[in-house]
DNA sequence: TAAAAAATGATATAATTTATCTTCACGGTT
DNA sequence: AACCGTGAAGATAAATTATATCATTTTTTA
């Protein structure tokens, strides 16, 4: 899919929803979906001024948020960076992400054994899961390979 | 296991490793595991400074640094906060936590599965896992029963 | 159109973490 | 015991990440 698809969907998400994708939250959301990595709120903050000037960093996490809390894009708490959705249309599934320590490459995964455990293992202490942070971090497949 | 077994478990392992357990890090230590909950570093730098006025910040995050590396503390990524590892002596487990945003207590779990089938996902990418996040948030058994 | 609600602008500041350089303490070696 | 190398701690500063507050503008709704 690529951004114009990308954002005319999460368009079409927001109308549903009632929810304001207003210019600045696209111009940010596209800023994030050309990386195809992790990205600090600063350096995308540096990104959106080449465009507007007079943002602030609060201007971004405030953009940030609310794409964050539509589903779009995703917060690495280990990193402290963003990174695009890979399925932003269904919303509310839990997050499980592969970090790539040497490139910053993200993959999101989605394991229902790995929901399953976290899960199983909250109900036998009468826990209440409303989210989940799940971030493996390690070297993804190329750059194992370039190192040989 | 009271505090001073704990302690004396710790230098018993550094003992084995070669690492120190020095004066300072036993306090900090110390005052982290008197903590049942999740404690933030400027939290543990004030206990501190109780102790010894001088300490500054740096001495905070470098004592934890090295309580985290000998696998005694964890950092909660996700809140920015620590918390005494219930099986220090057994190291480089995988991390898997139950974190209450209420009470902020926070319960280590040990999951098999869970680990398994975040292996099996980075396996199927070929991705090399070296160190996991994995932390739930939500509501523990007692918080959830104080609502009633 | 007026009032209410939400978003943005502007400014400041808080909170978290790391860098750097110096000094001190410990362990092993001559 | 004096010497020396290493790692730890002290001191200072600064980088990085994130939020608070209040004014202004835009959008929605009654």
């Amino acid at each position: 899919m690529d951004i114009e698809q990308q954002v005319a969907q999460a368009k079409l998400v927001c109308e549903k929803r009632g929810a304001r994708f207003t210019a600045l939250r696209e111009q940010v959301f596209t800023l994030l979906a050309k990386h195809n990595s992790a990205v600090g709120a600063y350096d995308l903050l540096s990104e959106l001024q080449v465009i507007d000037s007079s943002a602030k960093p609060a201007t971004i996490y405030r953009a940030l948020d609310f794409l964050n809390q539509q589903g779009f894009v995703h917060k690495i708490e280990s990193i402290n960076a963003f990174v695009m959705c890979d399925h932003f249309s269904e919303c509310n599934h839990p997050v499980q992400l592969l970090i790539c320590d040497d490139c910053g490459y993200v993959e999101e995964i989605q394991s229902e054994n790995l929901d399953l455990a976290i899960r199983s293992m909250a109900d036998a202490s009468g826990f209440k899961i409303k989210h989940q942070v799940v971030e493996a971090h390690g070297y993804c497949a190329k750059c194992q390979s370039d190192k040989n």
